[in-house]
RNA sequence: GCGAAAGUGGCGGAAUUGGCAGACGCGCUAGACUUAGGAUCUAGUAUCGAGAGGUGUGGGGGUUCGAGUCCCCCCUUUCGCACCA
């Protein structure tokens, strides 16, 4: 009979929701389990491969758990701020609110389809009053302990989304990280979150936590911590100072000319007459060009000298100023001492210009290249001569301090989260610009700021609220005078920072429940994409820290473990709608049924991989759950007739018995190790194996031990195909749910114990042949063994053994010449 | 340019500590049941060879009784970083 999968399934879904079989009991803390997967963005298209490839092996693992006895939380929402939906009304004229509703709706149908068992009664979106109110006020805690404010500063701005971006934003090659538009550099005063002063301690959280390798090195390298030194060097025959971080203070008695960033505020001051002009010329030069091709390390280097020169505090000698684009202005102090000897970019800059190189430090005899940046005796330096490079910087810096021209000193690379955007469907950012008392916090008991529904939406660069006059125009909070709301909203990322601690208790009064959030926080198991390493990953664990600092939360992190599942793409491309690549998962759905769908998806390949989308594999996950169906059909209501024992003695069973017997028990095992690590490829193919068995042998083993075997079969059958697995637990004959309460079976330890095992047999290191001994067979045995079988045997004939070798259970070797 | 991961049949992919390469599935071939087969079942399926046997995990070297797995060099792909002082 062919499986009739949509009655089926739509049966039990009903039949979850109904019994709230997937309703969390917060109380029961004992072995809670807090399983996220990122929530969905609903930017107008709805699920597709992607998400289905993402939502629906977590909710295996999680249900896995949950029959392992975890109880287990597992919620799903929305994050329904942000551009597409406001793009889409720009295009279309349908307002975002009505789209993103709308889409909801949709996307929630799908998503119980998928039959994941999600708590809907947790269920949240962030564009909601109720939610992002809890921004604005969490956007208050950080203004009033001064981790928000607002500066004026050079900000990327993408032309196409027309808003600034925060730099997290910005891909490597200069371009948006949501329209690949380019991306360029504005002076706007703007709304940061001090990030910056959770460097450290973001850096070594991540020490603690069980993350994938490479994205903790990803942040580690995006917080680009460095440890070095801040030198002062006097400006020769004038009252001006120039700072400089170095990481290498050993070697400044190498530096023979300083470079300062072309923006640096200095430069106009010390630039001499002769010089204006070049200078002019080369910053209008550098203003042209855009991030990509001023960082390009492959640009040959440029620059131009300033006419001033500074003094080299170690030596006293008088070393030329220049401004050079390599340069950063964001970086360290925007200005640098050139050490071209223990430099390459020095080294390069310093040939090319002419300029004096000295070496500080011994380069061994072979030494070809042109900087040396290894460790050596220092030279030409004074009082540090002789000294290696640690003991060399130590000394430096002692003596810089002593003299009070330095100091040691950790510049990190991060820059300061900036969180304004000019757009409208967004969280309006809680202040208010008042011309005399400047800018005023709304009181939190005034919160909301609630978005207004009625929006001109022009693209012009222009926030859209600010041309909303009910909205912009208010009165300041404190004087009571005319004044202007704030036009920008926050970054969707502040949304999605703190959404895992709302899911405990979506109408919580307050944020969110402290006393929910001390138990059931951090997240266990975090599943989500590779691309957010050094954005929402790195943000929540930010605004984490900050609310634990607020005494709101108990723990220093907010996800224990981080999985990334793999992508999947549609010839070679990420599945994206613009692209017009997606591939619909119900076009699937509908054919195959989810649990066919969510089998396939997981059989693929390994789940970290993710792969290139192929429906060509499909139909052998459909053939196996229609054998399943068929072969539990064959036993309806077995359960019933007998009474199935817990286990077998393996003497008491036939050879077949044994086998099946054997079988079961290997593949219980086998799932356990392999679903807990997120394997569930192999998983599946234990359970294939299996199934053969079964199919082949069930029928000639005695009642108890096929109702035994279909039992085990089906619960660990149930965390991948949940639908399926539920009714064929009906069939055999039981009455409650497989989710009712947690049923996870050990295996037989003996059972897993092969009485025989088939060695390899080798003569001269080939393989000639294999025999089948009993388990821990001695080497004279399995010797006997070989003799015994003439196909193998024939390889030694004539042949003087001269050495063999003998591995228990495993192999024998024999060498001869 | 630097760093990391990966490269296995026609395809997706399996292989504790080095110990029978190709599990499981797709596809394919043959057969059975069929009016039919794009359903189902059975058998086969790395490759060369009639066979004995040889050859095979991107390429080339090495260590070892034995290498997909360890070491060195090279090629390709993916990802990350890209003047961070």
């Amino acid at each position: 009979m062919r499986y009739p999968f949509s009655e089926i399934e739509t049966k039990w879904q009903i039949n979850w929701e109904q019994n709230k079989v997937h309703k969390t009991d917060f109380s029961n803390t004992e072995k809670k389990l807090y399983t996220l997967v990122m929530f969905i963005y609903p930017s107008g298209a709805k699920l597709h491969c992607g998400h289905w490839y993402n939502y629906g092996p977590t909710d295996t693992w999680a249900r896995f758990q949950k029959l392992k006895g975890y109880n287990v939380f597992e919620p799903m929402g929305y994050d329904a701020f942000g551009l597409p939906a406001e793009n889409y009304a720009i295009k279309t004229g349908i307002h975002p609110k009505d789209s993103t509703l709308k889409n909801i709706e949709d996307i929630r149908q799908q998503l119980k389809k998928i039959g994941c068992m999600y708590d809907w009664d947790a269920e949240l979106m962030t564009c909601v009053p109720e939610y992002y109110k809890w921004n604005q006020w969490l956007f208050l805690q950080l203004y009033k302990k001064g981790l928000a404010y607002r500066k004026n500063a050079p900000v990327n701005w993408c032309t196409s989304c027309q808003t600034v971006l925060a730099n997290e934003q910005v891909l490597n090659n200069g371009t948006c990280e949501r329209c690949n538009a380019a991306v360029i550099q504005k002076n706007l005063t703007q709304w940061f979150f001090k990030i910056t002063n959770y460097a450290e301690e973001l850096l070594d959280g991540l020490d603690k936590i069980n993350w994938p390798e490479k994205t903790k090195l990803m942040q580690r390298n995006w917080i680009g911590k460095s440890i070095g030194a801040e030198v002062t060097f006097k400006i020769a025959d004038a009252e001006d100072q120039i700072k400089v971080f170095t990481t290498r203070p050993d070697t400044l008695f190498g530096a023979t000319y300083m470079v300062l960033a072309p923006e640096h505020p200095l430069v106009e001051k010390i630039t001499t007459k002769e010089f204006k002009d070049k200078v002019e010329a080369y910053k209008d030069s550098i203003k042209s060009m855009s991030e990509i091709e001023r960082s390009s390390t492959v640009k040959q280097k440029t620059g131009v000298a300033t006419g001033a020169f500074a003094v080299n505090p170690a030596n006293g000698k008088k070393i030329p100023i220049w401004i050079a684009d390599y340069v950063l202005m964001t970086y360290g102090t925007g200005a640098i001492m050139a050490v071209p000897g223990q430099d390459e970019r020095d080294w390069e800059f310093a040939t090319q210009f002419n300029l004096p190189i000295i070496r500080t430090v011994q380069p061994p005899e072979n030494f070809s290249d042109n900087a040396f940046l290894g460790d050596g005796l220092a030279i030409n330096s004074d009082f540090l001569n002789g000294l290696y490079v640690d003991d060399a910087k130590k000394k430096m810096i002692d003596w810089l301090e002593e003299k009070k021209i330095g100091k040691s000193t950790i510049n990190y690379r991060l820059r300061d989260w900036l969180i304004s955007r000019q757009r409208y469907w967004g969280t309006p950012i809680p202040i208010v610009h008042c011309e005399d008392c400047g800018e005023v916090p709304i009181a939190e008991d005034q919160l909301p700021v609630e978005l207004p529904y009625e929006i001109e939406f022009k693209p012009t660069g222009e926030s859209p609220l600010a041309s909303n006059q009910k909205f912009i125009n208010t009165t300041c909070p404190t004087c009571g005078k005319n004044a202007k709301r704030d036009p920008d909203t926050m970054d969707t990322f502040v949304d999605s920072a703190w959404y895992y601690l709302r899911f405990l208790d979506p109408k919580n009064e307050k944020m969110f429940d402290k006393n929910l959030s001390d138990n059931w926080t951090p997240v266990d198991m975090y599943v989500g994409g590779a691309e957010h390493a050094t954005m929402h990953l790195l943000y929540s664990r930010f605004i984490h820290k900050f609310l634990r600092d607020l005494g709101l939360v108990n723990s220093d992190e907010p996800f224990k473990t981080l999985v990334h599942q793999g992508t999947i793409t549609n010839n070679g491309a990420k599945m994206s709608k613009s692209k017009g690549n997606v591939v619909n998962p119900d076009e699937f759905t509908v054919k195959v049924g989810n649990d066919v769908f969510r089998l396939y998806l997981m059989f693929m390949g390994p789940y970290e991989q993710g792969g290139d989308w192929s429906d060509k594999g499909i139909s052998g996950t459909e053939r196996f759950v229609a054998r399943v169906y068929d072969l539990c059909c064959n036993y309806k209501n077995i359960y019933n007739e007998i009474n199935t024992p817990n286990k077998f003695e393996l003497e008491d069973l036939s050879s077949i018995e044994k086998s099946v017997y054997r079988k079961v028990n290997q593949s219980i095992a086998k799932v356990e190790t392999e679903l807990e690590h997120f394997r569930f490829n192999t998983a599946i193919a234990a359970l294939m194996e299996c199934l053969n068995e079964l199919t082949k042998n069930l029928v000639n083993c005695r009642k108890e031990l096929q109702s035994y075997s279909l039992e085990r079969f089906i619960v660990s059958l149930a965390p991948l195909a949940p639908h399926l697995s539920e009714e064929c637990w009906e069939i055999i004959g039981k009455k409650i749910s497989i989710y009712h309460k947690p049923l996870w079976v050990d295996c037989d330890e003996k059972a897993l114990i092969e009485e025989s095992v088939s060695i390899a047999i080798q003569v001269g290191g080939k393989m000639r042949g294999t025999v089948d001994v009993p388990m821990n067979s001695s080497e004279d045995d399995v010797k006997s063994a070989v003799i015994a079988d003439d196909k193998i045997a024939k390889h030694l004939e004539g042949k003087t053994i001269v050495k063999q070798i003998f591995v228990l259970n495993k192999i024998m070797n024999f060498i001869v010449k």
